[in-house]
DNA sequence: TCCATCATGTAAACAGTTACATGATTGC
DNA sequence: GCAATCATGTAACTGTTTACATGATGGA
């Protein structure tokens, strides 16, 4: 899948973009840095695996964005990597305005996914699979909001927001799961929502 | 990306998924009619190219999942594939529960993506940014809104569902626009938002 | 007649995945 | 001394994308 969410001729990847805006905001740094945040997100949609950032990196070293700057102080071979004027120009044309049509549009769901083809199951196995995604919705924004505190704790007020973004989804589609199940007519199962 | 979101021992695809659900609820169809509802739906995540759908189909067919159930009735030569009983096992087992993680984790999000590295705009493009980001979103949103009214209008329950998942992820997008707005201190250059 | 749509494919390119591999360093 | 982490890569694979191609059909 190729992904391209930048705005006109800016040409990055969803991932090159994310990579290109970490660097930008804690120049300089090593990728195993960038490694390190992606396997510490709440989001498991990259995998932060090396064969992912390691040729992604020097991708974006042959195209100019971004440049080598020095190793790390202890003695281990850490590449340290800045942004190059140009790369800062790339980050800022990806990021908008304006905002490319794919990043402002209805965003992937997988239980939205399924839910769409819930019909193939008897009215007893739907009730079940709302009770149990809604279960694992909650869980996972229990762990997401620990995220976040830790991060409003640090003083990071962007990386907070982004959380309160997430936050907000997650919300929404726990409310939304209610929401179907009742239009349904099944028993919702409310064991211990959270406010 | 591999994008596998399968249950276990199901080894399908996000799309493979999908694709599987659709022939299941509207048995027997072309791939063409697939293509059509990918092209029509108000997600812009898959592109619903030959490319990706014909391919797609063979390999369910090989695996036995799918089979070709005759032909279109007008002369051109639409092949019909329904699921073959493996095929409704493999689309259970994709459906869950048990949901898989990747399901219900937090889905990904490009405008979250952005804000995430706002740091390296001024403020009054960081404005320019959110008000951009949150006017297009409003525009999806009631693009989205009629699809969601057609498909209640058809009676098509589930399929009024997913629109209903969507509407409330995008108007939680537009609340945390908003809250993002305000924490950042920026004036939220409020236009006409829907109610 | 002509154009849009129906209908099915193929080919090349590419991004991201898993898995494997190596070596240095820190902490116990 | 040993395990875990730091740090950087490589190799094979696969799913999806863009672009191209063909032919038949329906309506203007």
């Amino acid at each position: 899948m190729k992904q391209e969410t930048g705005g006109q001729g800016a040409g990055l990847t969803e991932l090159e973009g994310c990579v290109l805006g970490m660097i930008g905001v804690r120049e300089p740094c090593t990728p195993y840095a960038l490694r390190r945040e992606f396997r510490e997100s709440p989001s498991r949609y990259w995998s932060a695996s090396a064969g992912a950032i390691y040729p992604l990196v020097v991708r974006l070293k042959r195209r100019g964005l971004v440049r080598a700057k020095g190793k790390t102080g202890d003695g281990r071979g850490g590449t340290l990597y800045a942004l190059t004027a140009a790369g800062e120009r790339a980050l800022r044309a990806w990021l908008g305005p304006p905002c490319p049509p794919q990043a402002a549009g209805v965003p992937p769901d997988p239980l939205r996914n399924r839910v769409a083809f819930l019909a193939v199951l008897a009215p007893a196995e739907q009730a079940r699979f709302l009770a149990d995604a809604a279960r694992r919705v909650r869980a996972d924004l229990q762990r997401m909001r620990g995220y976040t505190e830790r991060k409003k704790a640090e003083g990071d007020t962007f990386e907070h927001l982004v959380g309160r973004g997430a936050d907000g989804m997650m919300q929404a589609r726990l409310d939304w799961l209610r929401e179907t199940a009742r239009r349904l007519g099944l028993a919702s199962a409310e064991d211990g929502a959270a406010p």
